[in-house]
DNA sequence: TAAGCGTGGTG
DNA sequence: TCACCAAGCTT
């Protein structure tokens, strides 16, 4: 049977969009998740700050990464105008370690315009929000529904899942998100956005989870074609994805007076704009030492793999003594941790000081 | 449009 | 163990 035809009912049948989300947002009522950044069901809702602010942390990073930043970021910067003010390099750092960076300069970017060019209150529209730094579809309808109450189709990889489950979409992902969308689109209620966007999300993240769904427990099952099937964890299907190429380098550890040089790595590209050790150009080969910021004793400190998102990196460590390095910063070893190193860069410094 | 972009949790 | 993947955005 074909979304369109479930979705419509047949004649003499309570439509099914309804019932779905009628019992979605009952569940929720039950079991919506206490989150530092949201409100119960049911209540006014949150300062879009703080939505906005969650929500760009959450973008592909899980709830429990998120949670010590966000108190963190709170507390350091409550307001929009606050975090506005903030210098670069200390926002940076404050990220270290959360990943996807472009997003923390997005981030500030973003913060920097609603203070700017709208007297410090976020656009409460969804054609508003979209238009800021750092804001795709998927945010800028979270936070229209979430903050706003505003009636938006929030289409995240848990929505996609639960849709796709629910009308057995069997269309490989990407291909398949025309329909999902609106068939997302159809199921969304005029009432209540912000909550249900929030179940879809709860559900795909507690019961409709990519491995082993709970659909003994699920609240959609009545409506549920794919729990109907003998698999239904083989929704969404998705393309086979790409090999991870390998590639190394090199990272450069310089120690001077109990301070090590630290740099600041290119506003673009892999790690951009974050405090850094020394490295040369990640090649497809193993390099030599011809990118060392000094010529120094280098001495094998030991090696790393270290895995991104779409590729490998074997990173080999190598230490020395010497101050004649021209770019850089000597930072003081014993307050490495404050450097906002990226989880890479932490790593090698572990290395090197053990070695 | 497809590729580039981090990290930590999980089964 | 390790392959997969998470409240995506940008170019």
């Amino acid at each position: 049977m074909s979304v369109d035809s479930r979705l419509g009912g047949r004649p003499g049948e309570a439509p099914i969009a309804a019932s779905i989300a009628a019992d979605l947002l009952a569940w929720y009522d039950v079991h919506a998740r206490a989150l530092p950044w949201r409100a119960p069901p049911g209540t006014p809702p949150p300062d879009p700050y703080r939505v906005w602010l969650s929500e760009v942390m959450l973008q592909q990073t899980t709830v429990a990464a998120v949670k010590p930043y966000f108190r963190a970021f709170l507390d350091r910067w409550p307001t929009v105008e606050a975090l506005a003010a903030a210098e670069d390099a200390d926002l940076m750092a404050a990220w270290a370690g959360l990943g996807y960076y472009a997003r923390a300069r997005n981030l500030l970017a973003c913060a920097r315009a609603v203070a700017r060019d709208h007297g410090g209150r976020f656009p409460d529209t969804e054609a508003g929000l979209r238009a800021l730094p750092g804001l795709g579809a998927y945010t800028a309808a979270a936070v229209a529904a979430i903050a706003f109450g505003r009636r938006a189709v929030v289409v995240d990889a848990n929505v996609e899942r639960v849709v796709a489950r629910l009308f057995a979409i069997a269309e490989p992902l990407p291909a398949a998100r025309p329909a999902i969308r609106a068939a997302a689109d159809r199921i969304t209620p005029e009432a209540r956005a912000g909550d249900f966007a929030q179940a879809m999300m709860d559900l795909g993240s507690g019961i409709c989870t990519t491995r082993n769904p709970a659909c003994a427990i699920c609240p959609l099952r009545p409506n549920c074609a794919a729990a109907a099937t003998a698999d239904p964890a083989r929704f969404p299907v998705k393309a086979a994805k790409k090999p991870k190429p390998v590639r190394h380098g090199t990272a450069f550890w310089l120690e001077h007076n109990g301070a090590v040089l630290l740099v600041r790595r290119q506003p673009k590209g892999m790690l951009g704009g974050m405090r850094a050790l020394p490295t040369g150009p990640w090649a497809d080969t193993p390099p030599a030492l011809a990118d060392a910021p000094a010529e120094a004793d280098w001495r094998p400190a030991g090696r790393l793999t270290h895995v991104f998102t779409h590729f490998a990196l074997e990173l080999e460590v190598v230490v020395a003594s010497g101050s004649s390095a021209v770019d850089g910063e000597w930072w003081p070893i014993d307050r490495i941790a404050d450097a906002g190193l990226p989880t890479l860069f932490a790593r090698a410094a572990a290395l090197a000081m053990a070695a």
